[in-house]
DNA sequence: GATTGTTTCAAACAATCGTTTTATCGTGTA
DNA sequence: TACACGATAAAACGATTGTTTGAAACAATC
């Protein structure tokens, strides 16, 4: 059974356009209605290819969901480790900052050639992915991109002001949710904004705004936790 | 049809334990795997009732989502609406600060009175209800406490510092991602500081940390926006 | 031009979904 | 006791889901 097929490689042999056009429809659907509420069905009828070109080019529809995410991941991630390097590389007197580590992110995240999709469809994929409480999806992508994750985070830590590590952890976490939300939320968040102030604004715009929210954010001084830590 | 069925009113006429039985259930498995995700067989059989019961009581799988967010969304409310009144009232100069507006939101999320679900249950289900897309889920929850929310967004608009008003809707939202997503993922990353640095910490002492964080990026200095508005 | 391997297609598959139906149970009321 | 009515039960409904099948179409090689 499946004795040609590509499964789980997911190379495009010949720049086949059946699987690409699959990942375009896939990647703005899943977007729009999230991964349970869209069929394959739905899917390639958008795509204009035969039902059954899933299941043949990619397996199934949890590989088909991967394919997606691999296709944005991959190239960002492989820009970025390339910009780690040289942070990693630099002496112990040039260390980057706060907002370096912050404006890295911001740089590589418009960088990435979007060559089908808006940058806010693949943050809404995102942050589709971290609500999935216990899918498979969370653990490919935990899996396969570990690594430049805690390299970044082995940076971001250095450059964090001096403070208990329980701290800069929770810290860390408030501006991960900041980002995922406000840049998954952009398409809403951007019309309510025009809508009442008549501004127009990109969303690289509104990244660079969250650098210095965040760095003010880390270098707060910390909360007197006494009550919290009477509770246990 | 439905003639004596007490749909969308939701009454517990006795205080029938079917329907408190299925919310809980509900509650619990949405949380767990998301609305689609969760079917209403699993909900009847972990709830201990007849499949029918769900649409005889609620009327349909979307009515039962709105029941679930509506037994925890209206205490809260009320009690939050009363608060209002008396920040509302106060003197010109004895105005809320922005730490007493951060404040009395932990304070009232963890005052609802959760007699069957953990606090990190409700998160989860207001973060997925976030997520929804176009669903009907995000426009009732907009329509049905619209009021609330629009008042404390006014006092909190009056505690914040002077600065331009697009810069505060942003900075808002950066607090609200924050706020959802740690709050909604709180099992995970609770049980990674708790790995990694011994410390096993309740929900509401890392919202008490959020606090400080929120309100020193709510006070920062403004990114110069040269580079973002040049795109235009 | 026949043969090979790959891709596309229409059709059907089995499973699951939300919902509806019909009958039965239990409990008060006339 | 007979009746009425809200609540529960089992079963079936129609629709939709992801997946599989087997034949047809295609392209490339010898």
């Amino acid at each position: 059974m499946a004795s040609s097929n590509n499964h789980s490689s997911t190379r495009t042999n010949t720049r086949s356009s059946t699987v690409s056009r699959i990942l375009d429809a896939a990647e703005n659907l899943f977007a729009q209605h999230g991964f349970a509420e869209t069929s394959l069905r739905s899917i390639t009828s958008q795509a204009g290819v035969n039902l059954a070109a899933v299941n043949y080019h990619f397996g199934s529809k949890k590989e088909l969901i991967q394919a997606v995410f691999t296709r944005f991941l991959d190239p960002f991630c492989q820009r970025l480790s390339e910009r780690l390097d040289e942070f990693e590389n630099r002496g112990k007197n040039e260390q980057p900052t706060l907002e370096d580590m912050l404006h890295l992110l911001v740089d590589e995240m418009t960088a990435v050639p979007h060559s089908t999709a808006q940058l806010e469809t693949f943050m809404r994929l995102l942050a589709l992915a971290y609500n999935q409480t216990q899918g498979h999806l969370k653990k490919y992508l935990e899996l396969t991109y570990r690594d430049v994750f805690e390299r970044y985070m082995k940076l971001l830590i250095g450059a964090a002001p001096t403070m208990p590590a329980v701290e800069i952890y929770w810290r860390i976490n408030f501006i991960l949710g900041a980002s995922l939300f406000t840049m998954s939320e952009a398409p809403t968040l951007q019309a309510i904004a025009e809508r009442d102030y008549g501004i127009q604004e990109p969303l690289e715009s509104v990244m660079r705004r969250m650098v210095p929210f965040m760095a003010a954010g880390m270098r707060s001084g910390q909360v007197q936790l006494g009550q919290a830590l009477q509770q246990d």
